[in-house]
Parts: structure tokens; C-alpha cells; sequence
DNA sequence: GTACGGCCCTGTTAGC
DNA sequence: TGCTAACAGGGCCGTA
């Protein structure tokens, strides 16, 4: 389930190839969420960039292709055309070097709108999301702040991507685990949110030097898997011994998203 | 504004 | 072996 460091490999990768390429036909599947696609013709791509986990594609008439990958979207290029055998393929565009770009998404939690550049109204989480982490504006007295302006679990807020931008349930567990902090908490101080920061910041970082994580759908722009899996100490891990202390990690349901945690050392 | 439930989707896995 | 049910999960919407 692609977060920041999955989508983050997918706009390195992207921007390349995509860079002042011209959109000479485009399609879609007919679900609303992908029939943004078909407006793109005729335009010219920009430099991709992202906020949170959603990606931004400027386009030469000062719109931007605003794509979320959801839970299983993949962004890839295809020689001589999309292939539209392909059943999940759920977007596409022909550019002007015979290859298209498909966006395919095997159970269709993505979805692609396309707005005036950087006018994010319609698309709420965007919107509202909160700092990316690594803004200098974001301190531990700051992202306490944001985290005090709700009454929420912690896990449940990052889930919101208000307090930061682009935590997904992998990395909020990940973090939560490296700062010692109970998914459950509702408030922290400013120390403690510090220390929450820094987790994110680090295991975010790690993510992205590791070309994302994959569970099992997620796939950057030449196929390959990430690499972070294999470095997830929570996450995925209930059931079996904490990493620092030996204790058997938990897991419940918060907010309809299954999170491991250490009864032991993330007491509070 | 906040909390909560439900919906969208389909491949995989567990259980019978 | 084959079937069914449960599960995974980010974002969004309606309701309270």
C-alpha cells in the first residue's frame, strides 16, 4: 500500500521520462474515479512532484493530474501503446515517443483528478493534509501543536494525514514502535512528540532509501519491488517477540486499520 | 469539529 | 477438491 517513500520512488522514477512529453491520446475505465484521464489530451507533462501520498503532474495548461494510488495503483510505461487486454489497466496516456503511461490498479482504491494547478478544494485529505515531514516548519513544538488540536488516538490522527503528510497504517506502526509510544494515546508532550517527529522522520527516510515497501502489490515504475520490507520491526509482526524487550506484540483494530504494537515498551 | 459506520474493490487465505 | 467467508486497507461520505 504505497505511502510517501512508495510514491515518492514513483515520482523519481517518473519524472525522467515524463518531462515535456506530449499527450497525444488518452483513455480510461469508466468509474468516475479514472475518466479524469481522457482530459489530458493534447497537453504536455511538467516536473512531477508530490504532497503526502498523492501525486502531482503539472500539465502545460496550468492544470495538474492529481494521482492517488490508493492500495494497489501502478504507475508504469509501456512500449508501443497501453495494453488494454490488461484487465485492470484503468488509465492510460500515448505520448509523443511510442510509449504510453498506464496507471493500472487491480482493486481501484486510486483514483485520478485533475484540477487547476495546486487548487486541491475537491480532494479533502489533500487539502487538509498537514506538513511533509521533513518541512523546516515542522518542530517538535510545532507537530505537537497539531497533534493537541484533536482529542484522537494518535495512530488515528497520523492515519488522517493532518498532524504530517503521507503516513500510512506501515510506517504510523513503524514509528509508534521506534518512539516507544502507545497507538492508543491521545496526547503527548511536546518531548514525546518530538520524539514521535524524529521516529517518523527516520523511518520515512529509511523507506525511501529503500525504494518503498512491498507486501505484496506495490511495484515502482520498472516492476521492481521495494526493498523495505524486510526491515519493518512492527508492522505485520503481531504475535511475535518485540525486537527490544522480547515481549510478544499485540494487535488490534483501530480506526478499521489492524496496528501491531509492544504492551511492553510502548506503555504510554 | 468529531466520531463512527459503511462503502468501494478483488486477490489471497483460512476454514469447513 | 471445492466452496464460502473473512481479511487486507486509504479515502470519502452520510449521519449523529
Amino acid at each position: 500500500m504505497p505511502e510517501l517513500p512508495e510514491v515518492e520512488t514513483v515520482r523519481r522514477q517518473l519524472a525522467p521520462e515524463l518531462v515535456g512529453r506530449r499527450v497525444i491520446d488518452a483513455g480510461s475505465h469508466p468509474s468516475a474515479k479514472f475518466t479524469p484521464a481522457r482530459q489530458l489530451n493534447g497537453i504536455r507533462f511538467g516536473d512531477p512532484g508530490r504532497r503526502g501520498k498523492y501525486l502531482l503532474l503539472p500539465t502545460s495548461d496550468g492544470r495538474e493530474l492529481v494521482v492517488h494510488l490508493g492500495m494497489t495503483g501502478q504507475l508504469r510505461f509501456r512500449q508501443h501503446g497501453p495494453d488494454v487486454d490488461d484487465p485492470y489497466l484503468r488509465a492510460w496516456w500515448m505520448l509523443d515517443n511510442d510509449r504510453a503511461l498506464e496507471f493500472a490498479d487491480v482493486r481501484r482504491f486510486g483514483r485520478l483528478r485533475v484540477v487547476p494547478a495546486g487548487h486541491y478544494d475537491d480532494i479533502p485529505t489533500l487539502h487538509n493534509a498537514g506538513p511533509e515531514p521533513w518541512d523546516s516548519e515542522l518542530t517538535p513544538r510545532s507537530f505537537h501543536a497539531r497533534l493537541k488540536a484533536s482529542r484522537r488516538m494518535l495512530k488515528t490522527q497520523l492515519l488522517s494525514q493532518r498532524p504530517i503528510a503521507g503516513v500510512g497504517n506501515i510506517y504510523a506502526d513503524e514509528a509508534l514502535w521506534l518512539a516507544r509510544i502507545n497507538p492508543k494515546a491521545t496526547r503527548l508532550g511536546v518531548d514525546r512528540a518530538g520524539d514521535l517527529l524524529e521516529a517518523l522522520r527516520q523511518v520515512l527516510q529509511q523507506g525511501v532509501d529503500n525504494g518503498g515497501t512491498t507486501l505484496r502489490d506495490y511495484r515502482n515504475v520498472d516492476g521492481d519491488s521495494g526493498s523495505n520490507q524486510g526491515e519493518l520491526l512492527a508492522y505485520g509482526r503481531s504475535g511475535e517477540p518485540c525486537i527490544r524487550c522480547g515481549v510478544t506484540l499485540k494487535s488490534d483494530v483501530l480506526d478499521a486499520r489492524t496496528t501491531t504494537w509492544c504492551p511492553n515498551c510502548q506503555r504510554h
